[in-house]
DNA sequence: CGTTGGGCTGAACAGTAGTTTAGTCTTTGA
DNA sequence: TCAAAGACTAAACTACTGTTCAGCCCAACG
């Protein structure tokens, strides 16, 4: 048996991974062709199937690929750097760094992200509930920390707490087109975070300066 | 010229429009072909480009229809049960009875919301920036009303507050998945209503109990 | 050094998509 | 009453979809 390269999958399937992760993002997986793909990817139109079994396929390896992209994100542990304890501060700086690390591919994570999430697709649901276990385990300490009032639903509260997380994912388009850039721009992020740390500490009232 | 009927498009038309909102919802646009339409309406194949020139209009046409019956539902004026002013229980009252009173169609609305959404097209825009106004206005009365702290952004306010409230549109499927049943079913939607009065109001840390 | 086998190609293929069109039926205004 | 017009049908049409397959190229093994 012949493998032309021992330490990666080959060039075609890896750039047919890359090439369909910006496309599906960008048109979705109904509004790529094959021949879309392999034009993308310099590749012909057989190699899809003969990779992948099909166009199906190749959608689940790239699933596949973007879950662990997508792992690796989000398994920091952030750092507290002045307190001893980690602050929101210390959580928006990792994120902070991550986004930037991987500036260039940041707006085709987040639409496929957007798809994923709002065509309800078992792997959709997978993000979902990782994203769920996250916020309850935070509502769960926070709750033996006694920083909740006790009239807080504990049901809904770790829900909100996705909404607010996992808004500005999903509607960045629309957040575009109302204020000029996107919600991913600059420090308009960091100004986000604050806000929703603001509003979860105290809402929108004026009330205890601290957290 | 003949109109067989005065006083509505036709059958045809109307039946066509009603099952294609339903089936868009359930598998958006891609997902349902014209035959599928012809078939759930009842009509044959022709009769789409007959009447909207070609699938694509048979969508403006729906789009259409959604937005009249979404703008009739989110122009009501909440009254003012107990107190003189309008409280946030009248107006979860208001919407409550909205969706009792379609709840026959409510998948299907919540549904072909969720896709509109998704899809980021100019119509998609229209229906969130609708939104984005009614949550500007509302948070534009409150700070004249000096409801809000200096320090709470004016910016991303109106933002957080539609996540909040849009959150369950777009993501029902996964709390159906997670907790068993319909962010909208039961009373599940007024306490969540609830909960995010309380969330705006005071955050989830103990404080004022009143508003 | 010949054979093997996987990466890869591109033309051919079969199915299905949306659209067009010739024509029927029914209503209605002149 | 009769011709025009619009609702509607069903088959034909065309373009494009994902898939298959016979075969090429080249590295590696015996």
């Amino acid at each position: 048996m012949a493998k032309r390269f021992e330490n990666n999958e080959g060039d075609g399937r890896a750039r047919l991974i890359e090439a369909a992760l910006r496309l599906f993002a960008e048109r979705g997986f109904d509004g790529v062709t094959v021949r879309d793909l392999a034009t993308a990817s310099g590749v012909s139109v057989g190699l899809i199937n003969h990779h992948f079994g099909s166009k199906e396929g190749l959608r689940a390896a790239v699933d596949d690929h973007f879950m662990r992209q997508f792992e690796e994100a989000t398994a920091f542990e952030p750092e507290p750097k002045n307190s001893e304890r980690v602050t929101p501060e210390d959580y928006a700086d990792t994120v902070d760094q991550w986004i930037n690390r991987h500036q260039d591919r940041w707006p085709d994570t987040v639409n496929y992200f957007r798809r994923a999430l709002l065509e309800d697709s078992d792997w959709g649901y997978a993000l979902f509930a990782r994203f769920y276990a996250i916020a309850q385990t935070s509502v769960t300490k926070m709750d033996a920390d006694g920083k909740l009032a006790a009239d807080v639903d504990r049901l809904w509260l770790p829900f909100l707490m996705m909404y607010l997380e996992l808004g500005t994912m999903l509607l960045d388009p629309y957040i575009k087109r109302t204020i000029g850039k996107s919600g991913f721009d600059g420090d308009l992020w960091r100004r986000r975070h604050r806000a929703y740390v603001t509003l979860i500490m105290r809402g929108i009232g004026p009330g205890r300066a601290g957290l």
